[in-house]
DNA sequence: TCAAACATTTGTCCACGACAAAATAAGGTT
DNA sequence: AACCTTATTTTGTCGTGGACAAATGTTTGA
C-alpha cells in the first residue's frame, strides 16, 4: 500500500460519534473541560478530527468500560494508557488448568483470523461435550476473553465479529437440532435497543431449549413497547433479557422500569448480564440472573411455583 | 389488566430518540418549527413526552420513511395520517398470480403470529423449490412486503423481528448445508454502523455460497475502519454490503467514500439495496446492485476479469 | 467499622442561533 | 413536453455556553 500519499484524514463529528460510541454532547464537554481532543475546524467551523485522536478516544473508551473516569485518564500518554489497558484485572478466575489451556489454543486461532479452523474446532467441542457444557465452560468463557481482550486494545472489533459470527453459526445450528417442546414457560428472549449483542440471548436459549422450554426469540434491540406487546401476544411467561458490560447503566435501569411497568405482573422478567445496572440497584419486579449456571435453578423454581 | 389504574406514562427524550429514531436535536427543533411534539415537562424543566405523542411520532417517523416530508403532515389529523398511510404504494409489481397468493397466505401467518405454522412453511419450501429460487422468490419479496406493512402501522416492530428471526433460522440452516468451496472471490459481508438488519447479508450470502463463492459474514453494523481491516487480514476479493431504505443517505454516501479510500482499490465494493443514496449519486469505485438478479450476472463479470 | 453528610466529577439536557445539504419550485432552452 | 440550470424553501445537524442531577469519591462523626 502507498503509505507516501495517505491524506490526512478527519472524521465529522457525527462519524466520531459512530464510531467510538462517544455521544456528540460528551465530545464537546470533553473538548471545554479536560482539552481532548482538540478537533480541527472545517471550512464552515464545524469540528473535523483527525484519525489518532479518534484511536485515542476508543482506547479511552474502552478503559472507561473497563471501570476508569475520564478526568484521570484523558491527560496520560498513549504509553500510559497502554500501560493501564495491559493491567486490567482478568476475570479467568475459576477455570482448571486444562480448560484454561484449551480455551487459550482457541484464543490462537481468534487471533491468526483461522476462521475455518475456529469453526470446525467448536463444532468438534459441541459433539463431544454436549450442548450445555459447551456453552457454560466454552462458550461463555471465551467470550468473556474476548471482550476482555478487546479491552486491552488486543484485538480489533473486526476480530471480535468474527469470532461472534462463527460461534453464533455453531449455536444456532446445535439449537435447531433440539426437538420442538410444548412444554412450559415460555420464554421470550430479547436485547433492548442499543444492545447489539446476541450472544447472550444464544447461549440462553440453548440452555433453556434443552430443558424443554418453549423459546421465541426477537433477536436484538427490540423496544420496549413492542417487546410488551409480543409478550402478550405470544402469552410468554417469562421474558429473558441480556445486557453487556457497557450498555448505559441508567437507560438499563429506566428500560427495565419502563418494561416492569408495561407487562402484567404474572410475566417474570429475567435480567442477565454483566452490567453494572443490574448488579447494583436491581428494579423491583425483575429477577437477576447473572451467571449462567443460575438458569437452570430458576427455570426449576418457576416450575414448581407453577406446578399448580 | 386493570385499566382503571393505569398511571400516565411518560418518557424522557433520550427515551423517544431510542424508540422512534429521531435524534434529540431533531425533536427540539420540530416543536420549535411546527408545535409538534410539544411534551410536558418534569420538575426539572426537562421534558416528558406522552406516550400517544410517542405513537404519533412514530407514525409520522413511518411516512417520512416512506417519502412523505415533516413540514407538510406534521399538522394533520390521525386519521389523515392513517389515511396517507394506508395510500403507500406498494411495489407488489412483478409477481406472478400464484405467487402472489403464495405470499399472501405467508403474510397471513406473520399476522397471526403463528410462528411455528411460519417456521413450517418456510422450510417446506426451500426443500421444493431449492434455495436460491427461494431466496428470490419467497425471502425477498416476503421482506419487501413486510416492511411495506410496518410502513402503514399494519405491522408491530415485535412482529417484523419475529419474522425476521424465523426467516434467518430458516437461511443460516439452508446455508450452513452448502458445501464449503474454496473458490474465488472470497466475498465479505456486512453493514454500516447504524444498520441493524442482516436479512439482506444472508440473501447474498445464501447466492454466492450458490454460485461457489468463499463468503465470509462479519455480521451486522461493522465500523468502516474494521471492515477495511477485515479485508485485508482476511485478502478479500469483493466486500458486499447491504442498505435498507431507512439509512440516511448522507451517512451512506460518506461512508462508501471513507471506505473506499481506506481499502486497496483492487478490491470491489459492491452495495446493494433499497437505499436511495445509492439509486442517486452512487459514490466512484462502488458498484451497485440494487436487485438480486443481478448478482450473477455480476459474480459472472468479476470471474472473467480475473481468469487470468 | 460503618454510615451519613459533604464535595467533586461527569453525562445529559436546555435554549436558540446559524447554516449546508436536500428537496422543491421556477425559469429558460432545446 | 422533456430537460437542464438556477432560485427558494425546507430540514437536519452543528455551534456555544450554561445548568444541574446522578454517580462517584471523600470526609466526618458515632
Amino acid at each position: 500500500m502507498d503509505q507516501a500519499v495517505k491524506p490526512p484524514v478527519f472524521l465529522s463529528i457525527a462519524a466520531v460519534e459512530r464510531d467510538t460510541g462517544l455521544s456528540k454532547d460528551t465530545l464537546r464537554v470533553w473538548e471545554r473541560r479536560y482539552g481532548f481532543p482538540i478537533p480541527q475546524r472545517d471550512q464552515f467551523g464545524e469540528r473535523i478530527y483527525p484519525m489518532d485522536q479518534v484511536d485515542r478516544l476508543r482506547a479511552i473508551r474502552r478503559l472507561m468500560d473497563a471501570g476508569h473516569r475520564p478526568g484521570k485518564i484523558m491527560g496520560l500518554s498513549q504509553e500510559e494508557l497502554q500501560a493501564l489497558a495491559d493491567r486490567l484485572p482478568s476475570a479467568a478466575g475459576r477455570e482448571s488448568k486444562e480448560q484454561s489451556a484449551d480455551l487459550d489454543s482457541l484464543m490462537v486461532l481468534i487471533r491468526k483470523h483461522q476462521v475455518d479452523e475456529l469453526r470446525r474446532e467448536l463444532g468438534q467441542r459441541v459433539l463431544r461435550m454436549g450442548l450445555a457444557p459447551f456453552v457454560t465452560e466454552i462458550v461463555a468463557p471465551l467470550t468473556q476473553r474476548v471482550g476482555e481482550s478487546w479491552a486491552r486494545g488486543q484485538l480489533e472489533i473486526y476480530e471480535e465479529h468474527l469470532f461472534t459470527e462463527s460461534m453464533q453459526v455453531i449455536l444456532r445450528n446445535a439449537i435447531s437440532t433440539i426437538p420442538h417442546s410444548p412444554r412450559r414457560p415460555k420464554v421470550l428472549l430479547t436485547t433492548f435497543p442499543g444492545e447489539p449483542h446476541g450472544m447472550g440471548l444464544l447461549m440462553v436459549e440453548a440452555l433453556l431449549a434443552l430443558e424443554g422450554c418453549r423459546c421465541v426469540s426477537l433477536g436484538v434491540q427490540t423496544p420496549i413497547l413492542d417487546i410488551a406487546l409480543a409478550a402478550q401476544s405470544q402469552s410468554i411467561d417469562i421474558i429473558a433479557l441480556s445486557f453487556s458490560q457497557n450498555m448505559n447503566p441508567t437507560a438499563v435501569a429506566e428500560g427495565l422500569f419502563e418494561l416492569r411497568q408495561k407487562v402484567p405482573a404474572t410475566v417474570r422478567i429475567w435480567a442477565g448480564g454483566r452490567c453494572s445496572a443490574l448488579l447494583r440497584r436491581a428494579p423491583a419486579g425483575v429477577e437477576v440472573t447473572v451467571e449462567l449456571d443460575d438458569l437452570s435453578q430458576a427455570l426449576a423454581d418457576w416450575r414448581r411455583a407453577h406446578a399448580a
